[in-house]
DNA sequence: GGCATCCACATTATCGACAATATTGTTGCG
DNA sequence: CGCAACAATATTGTCGATAATGTGGATGCC
């Protein structure tokens, strides 16, 4: 037997603690509880996931791959900020490629697809109305993983992944705003609909529009912070 | 002075020790002297590289999130090798964004970086001309890297980067194929052309060509390797 | 009082040793 | 002779200690 996988077994999201820790890290940090800018030391971290030094420094580097995090040599890490500029791009390139998984997913979807997708939606809104933002981040996160994750081409749908992740340092300025969060879910609920009776049109355009909403917010927020210094 | 860099002062492509173990293993890699599900020892590595293993280790890290290196836990890690199914893949993302990286890149190309494709390609093309497969890779690389960062979205670069990372592997193939490499060095003539005088559309369709030949060498080999077996 | 220098502290980087795990080889039994 | 249990080796994973580096504050000079 070769060193390679010819399949992977277990799920991808199992793993082992540096992945605990790297998720983790990601929704404290999208939650808010962690601010851009804020320093990430490792004896802390240490400390607060019973966990090694090296253990905390390979999740660590793991976060500044995923782009939310910062490192420099012998400064330490931190959470990274965006400025407007750099948000706006990074939702260009989403839009390219989640408009193109939304051209090229097969439709109707699957029943096991719909199923699914059907489950998660179903945690996500009852985390909505449960004002449980911990809870609607990971659902939100699997839903939008499984969806892509069904256009076909692995690697098209990790690469959305990606930049999925560095948007969710921006995306929690949104995940705290009712309204957005109940629109969020609504469209959810239209993806899966035009997936079911194989409407690419509507398709396509509902996803484009799902990811406008939380730059706006971002970009609206910025602003505000920029007057402060007036 | 807060810990997030304000401006990176140095060269991208420089950093610490680990980055030129990285580089160094990619091209051994791509110039095909390390093969697809070759094994790659710790130790070995560390003896080869005057490096200490934790160092190695961080640099397979960083290769495997690359994408060109598969590691299991308590095993080790492998060259990574490409299904005939995963290129197809992967050069379906690759079209989709350097496409779009020719459709967004201001026209005509500023001076500065006509001067700095034009300086690239002549070492490209003086390596051609002088078989030196290692130094192609890297002009090579250089070209793109410099070409697709003037499209004006950093984010799309990246993704565009990482996805020839991933390519590499595949296209080891092609860099030793003569008519490949020519072929090549000629595109690379018409792409900086069309900026020059700013012809966009032919521009896109010489990108788009571009990185087809070698998708297909990689196929065709492949093809012969599955034949063996019969 | 302003400024340069040095010192103490905080934090990250490096290292060598050891433990855990997987792989290969060997032996002995049926 | 085949196969299972065990032993030996190879390799990766973990740990604690120490070195290197950067940071802020105190000191002394002008």
């Amino acid at each position: 037997m070769n060193v390679q996988d010819l399949v992977e077994p277990q799920d991808e999201t199992s793993s082992g603690p540096i992945e605990r820790i790297v998720r983790s890290l990601e929704e404290e940090i999208v939650l808010g509880r962690l601010r851009p800018r804020e320093r990430l030391l490792e004896e802390e971290l240490a400390k607060h996931f019973d966990a090694k030094r090296h253990v905390i420094r390979a999740a660590l580097a793991e976060l500044e791959a995923l782009g939310i995090v910062v490192r420099q040599p012998n400064k330490g890490a931190a959470v990274r900020d965006f400025s407007p500029q750099e948000v706006e791009q990074i939702y260009d390139v989403r839009a390219l490629l989640e408009g193109h998984a939304a051209e090229i997913i097969p439709l109707p979807g699957s029943p096991e697809l719909l199923g699914r997708l059907k489950a998660i939606h179903e945690r996500h809104s009852q985390a909505v109305d449960a004002h449980e933002p911990r809870t609607v981040f990971r659902a939100n996160l699997e839903f939008h993983r499984v969806l892509f994750g069904a256009c076909g081409n692995p690697y098209l749908a990790e690469q959305i992944n990606q930049l999925a992740s560095r948007a969710h340092a921006i995306r929690f300025h949104a995940i705290s705003d009712e309204k957005l969060v109940n629109r969020a879910r609504e469209e959810h609920g239209r993806m899966i609909e035009y997936l079911e009776r194989g409407d690419r049109e509507k398709l396509v355009e509902v996803v484009a529009a799902h990811i406008q909403p939380s730059k706006e917010a971002y970009l609206r927020l910025s602003s505000q912070w920029a007057q402060r210094f007036r």
